[in-house]
RNA sequence: GCGGCUGUAGUAUAGUCUGGUUAGUACUUGGGCCUUCCAAGCCUACAGCCCGGGUUCAAAUCCCGGCAGCCGCACCA
């Protein structure tokens, strides 16, 4: 692990690029170079095929620019913006309304940065640290601001994250599913945040790319079908009580960890070995991971349970590079709020239960004449009541003799005689509930960043090299051709042979310039894990050499083989 | 956003303090020679003073501003 040496292999070479470099480049934003921009797609290809092809989950693409309602409803207009304000002495920046909060003790969620500054004059609130005076206050939104149309009357923001997008098609979704849960949906694509002072490169950038599941779940269900066959396997995990007591991360089986009541569900859990396996299969070795749990107090209001895994770096100390988290009902709950529709799910019970309950019955004939054009609104109340109330209707009728109702401010009297209370059996098929969300988010920049760091071998001797040791299922370039010298008879063979392998699907390299040591040695910097050479002997017997990026050894082998034997090697 | 340090070809650097030849070197990269198997050798070519302004006869060098990087603070629903 070496993050400066690491870095600069993979700038020369063409995975990660300063964005805008001539214009003197923009901090906060990253170019792809042609190896990275591959190494990306096939980090992203593998994360489908675990997810879509392997748990069945399907993907969407929403458009990342979002009209604020939507921002709205999730809490990020609200929540993403922070009045900041400034000490005019020491020059500290703090959050405006957490100092006035701490010195006047008074409320001021929601007010306008006008009104935070009347106070802030009026209680005279000073710089906690040096007591100078604060400068004006001014809104920090992370979000970046558009307008949507010619006549910009539209506010809309670049999306903070993928996720908003699959909530609010729940409707869809759920149809889709055949209004049958567990179901995922992913979706993998850029999300937007002006962070203040990004400063770490990769790992905190303004415009990032995100691979996102939800997966919805029966709240009275989060077991997992695949639970069991997971239940052995050993997770290290850095709980919440690891943590405050400051003791080191367990090492723990998934089943222990359920039934110790260290993660909150199977799901959660499975999901928490899904996202080790996938990193681990991308080259990042279980050592560097760890699941941490969010403490109390970091966990977003609405969640259930929260777990970050995070990779070792030798610059940045363990970085958080996925978020796993039980959500709970939280996102379809508040758009349908907001959006005045039903993002709920009707789900039929094994079979139809009989409930019994108690219903009350007007009686009509009384009912007109007591009171009169209202009487359509009582009875409307009386039939809406839960059950819970039905009793204490009955209760205050029995003791009383009367219940006084209380609808939209008006009282009415209810005596016993208006009513009658009937015991009846009711087949219930079923009752509509708001399904949990469990969500995976992995940040796939930080993952390409973790893999090109754990991947990379620094050189222990003089003959050694440094180089990617990427695995085979993401190496940017399979293959290398190299005729062992540039003449006419080798470069005609390893065309050929350049041109098939690309045919069946392969990435090749072709090469002839320089030595073939210092091709080798290029290919291997890069990660190719293999390299055939066409030498002389291929003239006399149709035979080449694979020569292993690792362990530097070479095979000779019939060109007739050749297409079989790689296929075979990266399958 | 604040403070400190830094910025010379693709990479690593010399030169900057003390202004003054055509900005030097190594590796890399392109072309060529060579029966050359982890950056060999030889010939050859390309390529640089972060940007803008100021001071001066003259600025890579001094001054101011900006941008970027690193470190500390703050921020990171």
């Amino acid at each position: 692990m070496n993050h400066d040496k690491m870095i600069n292999i993979s700038t020369k070479r063409g995975f990660l690029w300063p964005s805008f470099e001539i214009y003197l480049g923009v901090s906060g934003f990253t170019d792809y170079g042609p190896l990275g921009a591959i190494l990306k797609n096939n980090i992203m290809q593998l994360w489908r095929k675990q997810y879509i092809a392997g748990e069945g989950f399907y993907e969407i693409e929403s458009p990342t620019v979002t009209p604020e309602e939507v921002l709205k409803a999730s809490g990020h207009v609200d929540n993403f913006t922070d009045p900041m304000t400034q000490c005019e002495g020491c020059k500290d920046v703090y959050r405006a309304d957490h100092v006035i909060e701490e010195v006047t003790d008074l409320e001021v969620e929601g007010m306008t940065n006008a009104e935070l500054d009347k106070i802030v004059k009026k209680h005279k609130v000073n710089c906690p640290n040096c007591r100078d005076k604060l400068s004006e206050i001014w809104n920090y939104n992370l979000m970046f601001k558009t307008n949507i149309g010619a006549k910009g009357n539209k506010t809309g923001y670049m999306r903070p994250e993928t996720a908003q997008g699959i909530f609010i098609q729940f409707k869809r979704l759920s149809r889709f599913f055949k209004n049958k849960l567990p179901f995922g949906v992913v979706q993998l694509g850029k999300a937007y945040r002006n962070e203040i002072s990004p400063r770490q490169g990769v790992i905190r950038l303004r415009e990032f790319t995100q691979a996102e599941a939800e997966i919805f779940v029966d709240p009275k269900d989060k077991s997992h079908p695949m639970f069991n066959s997971i239940a052995d396997e050993k997770l290290v995990l850095n709980s919440q009580a690891t943590q405050i007591e400051e003791k080191d991360p367990i090492t723990i089986t998934a089943k222990e960890a359920l039934d110790k009541g260290i993660v909150a569900n199977e799901v959660l859990i499975y999901q928490i070995y899904l996202a080790n396996k996938f990193l681990n299969e991308i080259g990042i070795p279980k050592e560097a991971l760890r699941f941490r749990q969010h403490l109390p107090n970091e966990m977003a209001h609405y969640a259930i349970d929260c777990w970050d895994v995070e990779v070792d770096t030798d610059r940045y100390g363990w970085v958080e590079i996925i978020g796993i988290v039980d959500r709970g009902e939280y996102d379809l709950k508040s758009h349908s709020k907001y959006s005045n529709k039903e993002l709920d799910l009707f789900i039929s019970y094994d079979s139809p239960k009989t409930v019994s309950k108690t219903i009350i019955k007007p009686n009509m004939a009384k009912f007109g004449p007591s009171f009169k054009q209202n009487a359509p609104k009582v009875k409307g109340f009386l039939e809406s009541v839960t059950d819970d109330n039905i009793e204490a209707i009955k209760l205050s009728i029995k003791e009383k003799g009367k219940y006084i109702s209380n609808i939209d401010g008006e009282k009415f009297e209810i005596l016993e005689e208006y009513l009658k209370f009937e015991d009846i059996e009711e087949e219930v098929s079923g009752e509509k509930i708001t399904p949990h969300v469990i969500e995976p988010s992995f940040g796939i920049d930080r993952i390409l960043y973790s893999v090109l760091l754990h991947s990379f071998h620094v050189s222990d001797s003089e003959n050694d090299k440094d180089y990617f040791k990427l695995v085979n299922s993401i190496a940017p370039i399979q293959i290398g051709v190299f005729p062992l010298m540039n003449k006419e008879e080798l470069n005609e063979i390893a065309i050929k042979i350049t041109s098939n392998l690309r045919n069946s699907g392969f990435r090749v390299d072709y090469d002839t310039s320089g030595t073939i040591g210092k091709r080798y040695a290029r290919s291997a910097e890069i990660g190719v894990p293999i390299a055939i050479t066409v030498d002389y002997d291929t003239l006399e017997d149709n035979t080449v050499t694979i020569r292993n990026r690792d362990t530097e050894k070479q095979e000779r082998v019939k060109l007739n083989d050749l297409n079989e034997i790689v296929e075979k090697y990266f399958n």
